[in-house]
DNA sequence: AGTGTATGAATGAACG
DNA sequence: CGTTCATTCATACACT
């Protein structure tokens, strides 16, 4: 079954060749070969001694993002096929290893549960027991797993440290996500990518909020919930158990099952076709937190509504700005790239940036990574980064 | 057979209540063995947070130089006793435990088994694809590396952090870690098989590229090499019985069989010989600093006939070929280039590739890498792997 | 400059 | 055994 795979391990060590600024982690040998180089002819001098210094990855903000809003997803700790997934999407921003993901994800869950529980208490006296404190006004109970524990906010004015680079490019989001660690940032996401949901609450970042959960906890811990992806990989099914928080998950394999039609069609075609798929009822689960949605269901909704518009830049703009939310830091503003994907199997051009996934799709429309993973949108259906050009989703639809 | 150990399961974790600051870990799960005492009980019925923060055994240079020589020689997984008797080894330079060593093998097998091969990738996206390392070129085996190992030194217990491998007195060697780290992947597998197997690098994340040790062997002949625990700077003693002229010598024959072809070979038996050997005196050569030479003796040499010898390139390459040795997947597979090393403090410049020490030092000759651990040949005298540029060496003569 | 904080990387210790 | 937790190291940034 599935899991089968799933190691994770440690010991990169540096590694003689880098020297790319780029590279970080994790290569591959093979591709080394062509590059790398400095084994030939040594530099002037070389120095070798003194240890290179092998640069430390460096997560863009997009990165974070994806990072973040899985992990609040309920994936703490990807099992290994996840890992390479999700670096496999990471990697569109920029070089990252899996090694990198393996330790974001451990510090990540390692942190936020420090901190959290470190916070926990409080112990004593006053306060309460309340569960958590949550230092910043955040407020929200966040949520979600744990993510609230992070660091909140207290640091960092706002902004993040280094560089920024996606937002340079449209400029509109604040994300501040991104500096936020955890919390506030995706949750949003999620709820959004339902839709339903929450779109009533128009609160940036924590919608909603009625964890129920989590958090609670004290301490103890914790989230982890369950969720389907990881754990059990082969899985693909339903939660149906738990009622909050499902990502949707999805095994690709299931999807691939699922909707397997195939082929190359175009455009025009494809969306006819993808409305049949509607047919399909996939179930997905819901997503995250807020309400808890039971699971299970979907229901195959008759597609009519999905008309395919998608999206007009302009209202996008307008939306971003206003919301703060989107992000989606590739883009560029102006001009507008195109890529391909194929979305159950049909080949789809579409614009670099956020993609109305709403409006193109339906209303519980949500694409799916091959990967399993859920392509995250915003509150008004908008795919918080482009979809990964030459990347494969599918279409399913959430019951609503 | 033997595999006995197997379990410690985890008593280790309670706290000492002996209370020497300073004792390891080093429990005893008594009452497998055969000393000590203390078995399980939990000492007191408190404790439980704060408190005793236990700290965790930080290995030492020279420990870690010694561990890693006893895993890579094929002792991945070593018996109870055998623990026992590495941890008093290890002891000499700094209070360590029965566990420590155990969860140190145990942690170093299973990060280092870290290799699989890459699978394919999973669908859709976009590129990528590396799947092929086999080169087979060695070279720069890159070993040290790890930065961190060197903490160790230094270390950390209270005082700042950062430091650095500074250890070596002398400017010179950096003792560096050794190595290692990811790479060794499974040395036993290596070994054992021989071969083969290790093409495997392309791991994900791990370049693993330094292929330290031995590994090869040529197979079925099975390469004369040395290895010897070194450290043991006053040890020192001779391998009484060494005849063999081959580099390194202290047990070579015992790694002979050890390694030897046994495709059949388990472990377990491995280790059985293992253990015989260690029986056996080691021998061992220290060498550490450059100053400290102990006892051994290290003529140096004059330089000028050094200079490459290697010896014609081709041969290496066929016997590469057979023997499988190289490893190394990492580094391109590039012409052969020349690099500086130090040997014995001067200056030298090789061909990248291996290099017959034989031919070049003399029959008795040992490099030694200034982390203190043999450079290894096969039965020809050639180092299994290209020496590191810019390291430093120190030569040494096997007394025989 | 230095000092504190955030976080990537590494690895000892344990759990299941 | 593979995984996960906990700590610590090391490094980039931000502050006053």
């Amino acid at each position: 079954m599935a899991s089968s795979n799933r190691h994770w391990p440690s010991m990169f060590k540096s590694k003689p060749c880098d020297s790319h600024p780029q590279w970080q982690h994790e290569i591959n040998p093979s591709s080394l070969m062509s590059s790398c180089q400095r084994p030939s002819y040594t530099p002037s001098g070389n120095e070798e001694r003194t240890l290179e210094p092998k640069p430390r990855w460096n997560p863009k903000p997009e990165q974070i993002r994806i990072l973040e809003a899985i992990f609040n997803a309920g994936m703490v700790n990807p099992p290994r096929d996840e890992i390479r997934k999700i670096r496999a999407q990471l990697q569109e921003y920029g070089q990252v290893g899996d090694a990198n993901v393996f330790y974001w994800f451990q510090n990540r869950k390692s942190r936020s549960k420090h901190k959290q529980r470190h916070s926990t208490k409080s112990s004593s006296s006053i306060n309460n027991i309340y569960h958590q404190p949550s230092p910043k006004t955040l407020t929200a109970p966040s949520s979600s797993s744990s993510s609230s524990s992070e660091k909140s906010s207290p640091k960092k004015t706002g902004n993040n440290k280094k560089n920024i680079a996606a937002m340079g490019t449209t400029g509109v989001n604040f994300v501040d996500a991104l500096n936020s660690p955890t919390d506030s940032v995706n949750q949003t996401y999620f709820q959004t990518t339902q839709g339903e949901l929450i779109s009533s609450s128009p609160d940036p970042f924590f919608f909603s909020a009625t964890m129920p959960v989590q958090q609670s906890g004290i301490g103890s811990t914790g989230f982890t919930q369950g969720f389907c992806f990881s754990e059990l990989p082969n899985v693909i099914q339903y939660p149906s158990q738990n009622h909050h928080q499902g990502i949707g998950q999805c095994s690709s394999l299931l999807l691939g099952e699922l909707l397997h039609h195939g082929s190359t069609l175009k455009k025009d075609e494809a969306v006819d076709k993808l409305k049949d798929w509607q047919k399909l009822s996939y179930t997905t689960t819901s997503i995250t937190s807020t309400s808890t949605i039971p699971s299970t269901v979907i229901d195959t909704i008759p597609s009519s509504t999905i008309t395919s518009t998608t999206t007009g830049s302009t209202l996008i703009h307008d939306i971003q700005g206003g919301g703060g939310i989107g992000e989606s830091g590739d883009i560029g503003p102006c001009i507008v790239a195109k890529s391909t994907v194929f979305i159950n199997d049909i080949e789809f051009e579409v614009s670099m940036g956020p993609l109305n996934v709403r409006q193109a799709f339906g209303y519980d429309a949500v694409l799916i990574h091959s990967s399993g993973q859920p392509v995250f949108t915003n509150e008004w259906g908008f795919t918080l980064q482009s979809l990964q050009p030459g990347a494969s989703y599918y279409l399913v639809r959430i019951f609503s």
